[in-house]
DNA sequence: CCCGTGATTTAT
DNA sequence: TAAATCACGGGG
């Protein structure tokens, strides 16, 4: 039996690299959908311009990311999409971290029938709301307690990466950040071809 | 390149 | 209350 990914009491860029290469799980009608973890970004809280938590913001719909590590936050965006974080660090912190991009290995079949534009596997789980339209995740998961949750957990697989294998690069679609944007906050498997873009 | 789509945020 | 924005995806 693999093990959960527990320690989320951290800081985010050090999460956002050892969950690289390990599995998210999400189990629908008691059905396996499930995708090693390939690309990832970091969201530093209130000094971090990019994120959602910028300068101690608090509304209703981020507020689960001040909930403490190893809790969903789920918000929906363009009036159609939805996208998965992770929340890292204590409760207040404000930190998380994005999850990008997945390479699909159990339940396929029900993912390609969740995402009709889809033709490859590659086009299942490659960026933040294709991977939740692909795994079923939207505002009612928002606030899942990672550790406990039967229906939405990470399951540790590997040891962390060795840094040799993972890139570090700017974060997509922060433009607006100023200097933030510049940060190499996004981390991704080198040479996998269900990372994003 | 452009557009859909609508909740959320920010400006008046 | 109104206007602008948006951690995106799909099509041309």
């Amino acid at each position: 039996m693999p093990r959960r990914f527990t320690a989320f009491s951290r800081d985010p860029v050090s999460i956002a690299r050892s969950l690289l290469g390990q599995r998210l799980v999400r189990v629908i009608d008691g059905q396996r959908l499930c995708g090693r973890i390939v690309e990832v970004e970091a969201y530093l809280g209130a000094a971090d311009r990019a994120a959602h938590t910028f300068n101690g913001r608090r509304t209703k719909r981020n507020q689960s990311m001040y909930l403490p590590g190893g809790h969903a936050y789920v918000y929906f965006t363009y009036g159609m999409h939805y996208c998965l974080n992770v929340v890292c660090g204590s409760a207040g912190d404000g930190v998380a971290v994005l999850l990008r991009a997945l390479e699909p290995t159990e339940g396929l079949e029900r993912m390609f029938a969740r995402r009709r534009t889809a033709r490859r596997a590659t086009d299942l789980c490659s960026g933040p709301a294709k991977l939740t339209q692909a795994l079923g995740i939207d505002r009612s998961l928002d606030g899942t307690d990672l550790r406990t949750s039967e229906a939405l957990l990470i399951e540790r697989v590997r040891l962390t990466l060795p840094r040799s294998r993972i890139a570090a690069t700017k974060r997509v679609g922060v433009g607006y950040a100023g200097a933030w944007a510049a940060r190499r906050l996004r981390f991704f498997v080198k040479g996998n071809p269900h990372v994003s873009r």
